[in-house]
DNA sequence: CGGGATCCCTTAGGATACTG
DNA sequence: CAGTATCCTAAGGGATCCCG
């Protein structure tokens, strides 16, 4: 037996065994949002030495959690169907380590990749019916987050275009999801900085995007 | 920052620096069935080295996940509420894992605090709303799993009793939830072996308890 | 005997530099 | 840009020992 397996006959921790090295979720995190780059999965986890992270694309690959296809003149990784099917597991994660987070410090980032993660976790579909459509962007140094929501739907990819309401990205849209800052005192204090459109539709953000406490 | 923390304003990562080291899941995993004694939970991870063991009982503490009550003559270890809400993280990561099991080799073993997490994992209320209550045991060589089912109701815990139907406690019955192994064919093979009750009460259990593949 | 602590060794992970 | 190669530290693993 391998030296790093857990000899047991389980489904968790046989998932651990797969996916439970450092990073490794991390990697699919990412991969939720889309298919990415070496460099890009690189930049969206800054701490990641290259080496480990060339070391987890191997072992996901061999575990069928991701799969690596060349394209012209690029190589990029993307989930296999199997490994799309961990998005229970990294929402449910991510919904119970959000009421942990306590405050931001000054060297944690906000990726676009992550935030879409919480975005998706924190969704209210209910919420969003009752809502009219609306286009939001999350505007980081490192690119922009794209947000669509209309009826129950919503829809997350990178980019940019002519929204309702774009954001900063940063810390301060985590503290209004899970309802600890009010969409007012959000931006009376500065913590969410609104770029372009209402502000008033922060108001309606907040109220489809929430973490239940 | 911690070496050990990924530097991200994120509830995965975060979620991961509590929870995702090697064991502690695990840990958490038999604590979801009920509050452990150390030694307990030694015996349920028998490959994990004691001082392993201890170093994650104290971060767990430390993290709010679990609390160590000392009681007349032992120590038990058992979930705080927020532990407790890993309960749907645990069960997503069965369900996923599970799938990528694969035929069992000799030396991984099936413990009775695992089972009663796959079997939860499992449950399907609405099968087993419309099938008479039964009581169920999964003995093992280190004890016995009672399980209970009434209306869509499912109490799991360790003890043994006066039951409908006593099976032996191993791999076979994780074969039987995925579905890909029938009630008749494990008997005949002798993959679930019945210790006690009628052998057509296996079917009942195979419906009550279902892993969608 | 339960609940750990200690020791020593192995290996994974981290930092940095380098290459096709 | 997409990774290797190298070196070093720290975490994990295994055995043993300790203490109430």
């Amino acid at each position: 037996m391998a030296a790093r397996e857990y000899g047991q006959y389980c489904g968790v921790t046989r998932a651990l065994e797969l996916v439970g090295e450092r990073w490794a979720l991390l990697i699919v995190r990412d991969l939720l949002v889309g298919p990415r780059r070496y460099g890009e999965l690189a930049a969206g986890l800054p701490r990641i030495p290259s080496n480990i992270l060339a070391a987890r694309l191997k072992e996901l690959q061999a575990a069928g959690v991701i799969r690596r296809i060349p394209r012209l003149r690029v190589v990029v990784y993307e989930l296999t169907p199997y490994g799309r099917e961990l998005e229970p597991v990294v929402l449910a994660l991510g919904a119970w380590g959000h009421r942990a987070l306590g405050e931001p410090r000054e060297e944690q980032i906000v990726t676009p990749d992550s935030m879409a993660i919480a975005l998706r976790s924190a969704f209210r579909p209910g919420a969003a019916a009752e809502l009219p459509g609306t286009a939001y962007a999350a505007r980081f140094d490192e690119g922009s987050l794209l947000i669509r929501v209309d009826g129950g739907a919503l829809a997350l990819t990178r980019g940019d275009g002519p929204v309702d309401l774009a954001i900063a990205g940063g810390p301060g849209i985590h503290r209004l999801l899970t309802g600890d800052l009010a969409p007012a005192l959000a931006l009376e204090t500065g913590a969410v900085e609104v770029l372009e459109g209402r502000e008033a539709l922060l108001a309606r953000f907040a109220r489809t995007f929430r973490l239940a406490a």
